[in-house]
RNA sequence: GGGCGCAUAGCUCAGUGGUAGAGCGUUUCGUUGACAUCGAAGAGGUCGGAGGUUCGAUCCCUCCUGCGCCCACCA
């Protein structure tokens, strides 16, 4: 009868989850050094543990957040009932750009910019944001179980992470590996930072071609003023280039042919004056230039394209900066030009052109344009004075911890997004203008500073002048330490000024997995938590877990990070999980409204049933079409173990049972016995191979249609009351990774000897 | 321009070198005590197209088509 009060039916969710996971969290059980040592369950002497990708603050989970964090969860579980000293480290992310974004368009609603709170009052603002989201992101990982040790839980911008993430720049820079420079880099002007190459998007743009004609100098030409160009056109003596951005026609400084190119070998070394500048450039051979593309001539803009940067660099060509980081044309434009619109200077420009017959023709051309990652506006390439990371180093280890084995991709495919990545890697820039992250542990002297007032568009006369470039700022007197200086070591009276650019948010996360567990102080307090040593005990890491589109942007950054700082790999395999999609394929996206909220799941359906929807889909495709049905069936299979459950106890009274090991009678005895034995072994290998839907599909078919319509109807016939409850419990621990809530509330209630809370009951 | 993934029942997806499977949906039947969020039975597919290998192909190979994704300094 007692059993009927507390097994009401149907299952109910609500209820059991919210009791179930606090008494998860009184038990301590979630902390691998409090984890029970006792008869039947021994601690193993290795560990276990997986880091978190730590969402950003920038808002609340979404599905593939609950994904993922269901995957790691199942491990996490089953190797702790293992008897694996498991830790799963939980976090978050400040994530630079996008939150600053985010806080930004707040104040925006209040009609403010950040400048008009100053970079102290609104960093506050988005430390204040930091605290509601970050807590809110914490707070739903618990409500889908997540049975994360929360007294580690770590912030990428924690005091001890900030040392790490000084110590790997410090580190670096003394490796000679980190260098400023004044080089062309993706420039997001509404952001008004600089971007690394992976945080572009991409989209098809219908364009135009121009092909324009660049007269060649000669005794006769350019003529007298007051004379136009046209005059002197018709003798053909013209290079015609194409080009899609007219507008950059102000900055161009030279015109580029391939050496290898018949067609233009007269005439490099020749000099041509650019039109409406009048400006006299040079044509140049370059082995960048592709001959079969346009007239195979091409105007080359040093200030404002990367590869026409790169060939600038190799024949020392003057660089003329027309586009401020506003994205207007600039006083080097000249006058006509000066505060136009980009889009407003080509039609000038166009103009003018036409108007000297220096059109040749147009054409169309489909392009692709690059825009920021975080805020979808167009980049503007531009040279500017940043901060890089050398990459060809780091590049060759991170391939060898692939190639050799250490670092395992699931499937392995992606391996190859990797490779290729590393093959064709550019120098990393790591210097960003925005305010929200890490400031660059470099300090300034203020008495000998003029060239280095701050690292943004320093393009002083001199360089645009002269035909060399400012190499390393070696005219500037900074240094680069950890601590804040006391003293300047160069005039030996300023107060260092610190520099005001923060670091990419992908250099701290880089140092996620070593960082949260300690690094470079590893034996030190951590985050008010004292730690044995969690880095000497848990790392190398076993899992990551992640989605495929930050394969490049992080976990290769990881793993180079780890391996030149550390001399460790940082996990031993990299599970890419598939990414959510609706139904009908189309990406999740709030803007869109064909989002899902998994909180609306699981107060829809329960934690269990959301766990088990979203595994139950996942079953190796790089996609999940997600449908809402199989979190239904979710909810049924829920109820199906409640009554199940509820059947076996009200079989067997409140007798406790030694369940160790049942005797069999019954010829059904049997088969479910060695039935069960073989979804054992498969459940094993499956997870043994990341395979969770496999896994989740193999128990259910069990437990509902072996053992439920089987094996539970044969014993109203004939009882064999221990195997029942032995096979019983046996279920509930092979679903309890899966789903932890319901499974561990009936454990409660069966009656068996030496029984612990499931968390922690032997596998 | 290069690469990757996918194409099987109305929908979402498993699967195997030898006459095709699940969940949901659908049809019929079954309501006395674990569960109607259930049980039993059934209908429903020339496994995208064309070649090839094979005694035999949904599965292996080639090509094609369609959908999705990623990468790239042809301006």
């Amino acid at each position: 009868m007692k059993v009927k009060e507390k097994f009401n039916t149907p299952y109910n969710s609500k209820e059991v989850e919210e009791k179930i996971y606090q008494l998860w969290e009184k038990s301590g059980f979630f902390d691998p050094d409090k984890l029970p040592v006792s008869k039947n369950y021994k601690l193993k002497a290795k560990s276990y543990c997986i880091v978190i990708p730590p969402p950003n603050v920038t808002g609340s989970l979404h599905m593939g957040h609950a994904l993922n964090a269901v995957i790691q969860d199942i491990l996490i579980r089953q190797k702790r009932m293992q008897g694996y000293k498991t830790l799963w480290l939980p976090g978050t992310d400040h994530a630079g750009i996008a939150t600053q974004n985010v806080v930004e368009k707040e104040l925006k609603k209040q009609g403010l910019t950040r400048h008009d709170l100053g970079r102290e009052k609104f960093i506050e603002k988005v430390w204040e944001w930091k605290e509601k989201y970050g807590n809110i992101i914490l707070e739903q990982l618990k409500k889908l179980g997540s049975s994360c040790d929360w007294s580690r839980t770590r912030f990428t911008m924690d005091k001890d992470y900030a040392k790490a993430v000084e110590t790997a720049f410090l580190y670096y820079y003394k490796k000679g590996w980190i260098y400023q420079g004044d080089r062309v880099v993706n420039w997001c002007k509404r952001c008004q930072t600089s971007l690394s190459d992976l945080e572009l998007e991409y989209e098809d743009e219908k364009g135009k071609l121009w092909y324009i004609r660049y007269p060649i100098k000669t005794k006769n030409f350019p003529p007298k003023a007051g004379q136009p160009f046209t005059e002197k056109l018709k003798t053909k003596n013209y290079i015609t280039v194409a080009t899609t951005r007219p507008e950059t026609i102000l900055g161009d400084s030279a015109v580029a042919v391939n050496p290898k190119d018949k067609r233009y070998k007269n005439l490099v070394g020749k000099t041509v004056v650019l039109p409406i500048m009048n400006r006299e450039i040079p044509v140049v051979s370059d082995s960048a230039v592709e001959i079969e593309f346009g007239t195979g001539a091409v105007k080359i803009t040093p200030a404002h394209d990367i590869l026409d940067f790169e060939i600038s660099e190799r024949h020392k060509l003057s660089i003329y900066k027309v586009i401020n980081q506003f994205g207007k044309m600039s006083k080097e434009a000249g006058k006509d030009y000066e505060g136009l619109s980009t889009k407003d200077a080509r039609v000038k420009v166009v103009e003018e052109l036409e108007k000297e017959n220096l059109i040749e023709k147009i054409e169309d051309y489909d392009h692709r344009i690059s825009k920021c990652y975080r805020c979808n506006s167009i980049i503007e390439p531009q040279i500017s004075k940043q901060w890089f990371l050398k990459m060809s180093e780091l590049a060759k280890i991170a391939k060898q911890a692939v190639k050799k084995g250490d670092v395992k991709f699931h499937p392995k495919r992606w391996e190859k997004i990797y490779f290729d990545w590393l093959d064709n890697i550019r120098d990393w820039c790591i210097s960003r203008q925005i305010w929200w992250g890490h400031q660059l542990p470099v300090y300034f002297c203020q008495n000998k500073q003029e060239a280095i007032s701050n690292s943004q568009f320093l393009i002083s006369k001199q360089i645009q002048n002269s035909k060399l470039k400012i190499k390393n700022s070696s005219d500037s007197h900074f240094i680069i330490t950890t601590e804040s200086p006391k003293h300047c070591p160069f005039c030996k009276q300023c107060h260092m000024k610190q520099a005001e650019d923060v670091l990419d948010t992908w250099f701290s996360s880089a140092l996620w997995p070593f960082a949260t567990l300690g690094w470079p102080d590893s034996a030190k307090a951590t985050a008010g938590k004292l730690n044995k040593d969690d880095l000497k005990e848990f790392y190398p890491t076993q899992v990551l877990s992640t989605a495929r589109d930050i394969i490049n942007l992080w976990v290769t950054r990881m793993i180079f990070s780890s391996a030149e700082l550390l001399g460790k790999k940082p996990f031993n395999d990299v599970i890419i999980h598939p990414t959510i999609l609706t139904k009908d394929g189309k990406r999740m996206s709030k803007s869109l409204g064909t989002g899902i909220d998994p909180m609306v799941l699981i107060e829809k359906y329960g934690a269990d049933a959301t766990r088990f929807g979203l595994i139950y889909q996942m079953m190796g495709g790089q996609d999940i079409h997600f449908n809402e049905d199989g979190i239904m069936a979710g909810k049924k299979f829920a109820n199906k173990i409640w009554n199940a459950s509820r059947f076996v106890l009200l079989q067997i009274g409140n007798t406790k049972l030694q369940i160790q090991s049942p005797k069999s009678k019954t010829s059904a005895d049997k088969k479910i016995i060695s039935q069960l034995i073989k979804i054992k072994k498969s459940v094993d290998k499956d997870l043994g191979n990341y395979q969770f839907g496999q896994a989740l599909h193999e128990i259910y078919d069990f437990f509902w249609h072996q053992f439920c319509d089987v094996y539970l109807e044969k014993s109203k016939e004939e009882l064999n009351a221990e195997i029942l409850i032995y096979v019983l419990s046996e279920s509930l621990k092979l679903l309890h990774p899966f789903m932890p809530f319901i499974t561990e509330e009936i454990y409660q209630h069966l009656a068996i000897k030496n029984k612990k809370m499931l968390i922690v009951e032997k596998w």
